[in-house]
DNA sequence: TCGATACCTGTCCAAAAGTACAATGTGCAG
DNA sequence: CTGCACATTGTACTTTTGGACAGGTATCGA
């Protein structure tokens, strides 16, 4: 397995070199040359420095290679992530990641699998029943809900006052209120956010509560 | 590493034990009792046998254990796959598949990855893009937040309230309302529960406004 | 040194959100 | 029929939020 790492910054080669002695840099995608022909290995993309609007293409670039691809990110966002391994990465990981992170992730990649830090890896799987035609419950706890219930949560999952439900609903505003206590009582959140956030599949605090 | 096999199918364990010599086996996800205290280990599921129905909770149920889940399908199906890896599931792959291929995704999933056929794999990242916004709305915005200010937005986009911000800042339930302030009129949302799904990359109604 | 900015805080107030207790009506399963 | 779950709304009250107005301090560049 052969291991390649493309970054403009010199001095992020330690802890790389440390995890895999002996793989080679280059800075840019371009400097990478014609395919080896040899056994697959796995390009490391160091994303850092480039202008945002670069990175898609230098991803792409680089899946062009023919080995997977492993971005890596100063600053790891969800949606960025996303955006680049629709590109071709197969991996999406923080810069400075240890070198046992990284032989993990080499592993993993390695294997034709996919890796990204868990609550990105999260988030994107709930993104996935978004846009995918399911008619089973998504999340077993809304089963809990009435469709009265449902139609409520729905609406402060898009970030709708009490108002504004009552309007769309054609309820009073108390009702609404009504439908929302018990909503956060079956969900177990304590108030809109946390529901707004548990709607999206997103993970909230709740210090001790 | 261990392997629990989970099928009501006795027949295909032969090439389950063929990949996993020393795995276990059970009937049900209920068989299989408390969590081992031991060292982690892979949850196999074969859900083939199970109504689309309970599918979904089997998975779930199967995830509590603790140990990463590789679903097994008898007929792998886009829809399925994403609804069932939402529950929990770190893999998903054709019953059927062979012994290497499984210690394939056996080494993926040990270490954190992500597996499914990659036909899957690549519809999966398409459809992904099509929900997060490729232009962050809000991202160039976040620019505008003094240090802070982002600080305490990223505490609400976990759904915390004035008074944890507060606590976990050191300052006054006051000063966290002044940052909010703040913040609202920089990124142009109207309360908290927007400025949440904002953070998170979540559109918002916004009716007339 | 003089703004400009960020950061922090106070008081006061109004709106929104959430809860408690109570009641009415409807539809459906046993 | 009868009980039960659901939907609806009311009054009243507490808590949380958000905003208006009015300050303080500290830092940094012109």
């Amino acid at each position: 397995m052969e291991h390649l790492f493309i970054t403009p910054a010199g001095k992020l080669r330690d802890r790389w070199e440390q995890a895999f002695p002996r793989g080679r840099a280059a800075v840019q995608v371009a400097d990478i040359g014609e395919a080896t022909s040899g056994p697959r290995g796995i390009v490391w993309l160091d994303i850092a420095a480039l202008a945002p609007a670069e990175r898609s293409a230098e991803v792409q670039a680089a899946a062009a290679f023919g080995w997977p691809v492993v971005v890596m990110a100063a600053t790891p966002g969800e949606s960025e992530a996303f955006q680049l391994l629709n590109q071709g990465a197969m991996g999406y990981c923080h810069l400075k990641a240890a070198p046992e992170q990284l032989r993990e992730i080499a592993l993993v990649v390695e294997h034709g699998g996919f890796w990204m830090p868990p609550e990105l890896m999260q988030r994107f799987l709930a993104l996935s029943t978004r846009v995918v035609p399911t008619e089973a419950p998504i999340d077993p706890e809304l089963n809990e809900l009435t469709s009265r219930e449902l139609m409520v949560a729905e609406q402060v999952a898009h970030g709708a006052s009490n108002r504004e439900i009552s309007e769309a609903l054609e309820i009073t505003e108390r009702t609404v209120k009504a439908h929302l206590s018990a909503i956060f009582e079956k969900l177990g959140v304590r108030d809109r956010v946390q529901l707004a956030l548990a709607m999206n599949n997103i993970p909230t605090y709740t210090t001790v509560n």
